[in-house]
DNA sequence: CCAAAAGTGTTAATGCTACACCCATGG
DNA sequence: CCATGGGTGTAGCATTAACACTTTTGG
């Protein structure tokens, strides 16, 4: 971090959050509509300024519980990438750390922060173009999206979409949402069940659904740290995902 | 990236590169000493302030150019993440987005820029302690390592830090060196040049070596992409690293 | 001819895919 | 007793790891 010749300039520095949730078994982003200009009336991902003595994590979760409500916001969050700060805002150069959240389905409050309608919009929309977002939004949702499908493979948070306690079936379900696969359940169990380090049964079963009752299982110890945490636990050898 | 309540901060940013390569079979980190406060005397990473209408890889290679005296910076630069921008510089909080550089091994031109040295000191030096860095770059350089690592599982860009045309065995050592493991000779070179995708024969051998004359490879067009540009290329199944 | 490194063949173990089959519950 | 989903067994295929062996050069 040496000194430059030139006088370093200083920049206005926001954080946005790609939120995804599965309900429905369908694959969810949060967004806002903007209610004031640029972009007036557009769909955004949720984020603000980072504040001065601030971290980026902090301001991350900060600007999702003041958007949508929450008093903390669960499931597991993790920096994405940076964008910027050149030409992405029409009013002057903003640099951006965009992050990733992976979250159980939570009901967001809608008139949550400064009059921003928030709610969870399929991400299908969003791909196949019917819904546009402002600002470079669409690309980081896009970096977003390939990230969440990639850690699937080699990180147990998967898992992250789920409550405390899940079956198989639910963390399949998963899967097959963010992935946009089908998945062999008979397979998909043994593989899930199998991986040391990723699984822990609760001794626990559902009741009530059709069929026989499942197992409830929850994420074992060594990969509960990667919720929330910046620790690694690693999956493997990896569960892939069907190419093409 | 709607407005908060409070003013936003404008705060300073630099970019810091993890610059690696290969050289005598070792893997080896690109470090500054520092002639001026803070941490006058200690080893750094290569970086600085981003200037006024400048983007981030812009500003990364860039400030490499100028500290290396290299006229364009080779190899595959890409975004690691940022750091920050609470309690990491005693000056005040600075936002650093932290870049990671594979590169053949080239002549760093010790006097760059401002009078700051510049050179090669092995990765392992770094690990052991016995080289400390200032700031938090100790931790900045370990997420890079660990990208770098798992990069070469499933990126082709092992090749970043061979020359144009390289030999199945010294792409080998590239992986050994990062991984600091030993591979099987025969069993790489089938996964080498068995992976679609992967290599292209130049047609031309090594010679003047002792044993056999090599072939020389070169990175086949789909795969070069990725090299210095953002594009995708992805090796599947991947090479995998030996576990512990 | 010998040493050295490149490159090929082969075999056993492992992991994955596909699918037959059994288990436990609600209606 | 049947439908529904949970869960286990197993055969065939692909990939890997280990290592014997052949090829092609320099000395």
């Amino acid at each position: 971090m040496p000194e430059s010749h030139t006088q370093p300039a200083r920049f206005p520095v926001t954080v946005d959050v790609v939120a995804l949730t599965v309900r429905n078994d369908a694959l969810h982003v949060l967004l806002i509509t903007r209610l004031i200009e640029p972009f007036r009336g557009m769909l955004a991902l949720p984020g603000g300024f980072v504040l001065a003595g601030e971290d980026l994590a902090t301001a991350a979760s900060r600007e999702l519980a003041e958007e949508t409500g929450v008093g903390r916001v669960p499931g597991h969050l993790e920096q994405l990438a940076s964008y910027g700060p050149k030409g992405r805002d029409p009013r002057g150069d903003v640099l951006t750390v965009a992050h990733l959240l992976l979250a159980p389905d939570f009901p967001v409050l809608s008139a949550g922060s400064d009059a921003e309608h928030v709610a969870w919009y399929p991400v299908s929309h969003v791909l196949d173009g019917e819904l546009q977002l402002a600002f470079d939004h669409e690309r980081i949702f896009a970096d977003a999206l390939e990230r969440a499908r990639s850690k699937l493979e080699y990180s147990p948070l998967g898992a992250a979409f789920c409550g405390e306690e899940f079956t198989i079936a639910q963390l399949r379900a998963v899967y097959e949402a963010v992935w946009g696969t089908r998945l062999d359940p008979r397979n998909f169990h043994r593989k899930a069940t199998g991986t040391p380090g990723f699984l822990e049964e609760t001794g626990r079963t559902t009741a009530g659904d059709a069929g026989r009752p499942a197992a409830l299982f929850r994420l074992a110890r060594e990969a509960r740290m990667s919720i929330g945490q910046p620790a690694r636990a690693v999956l493997n050898p990896p569960l892939m995902r069907p190419r093409e």
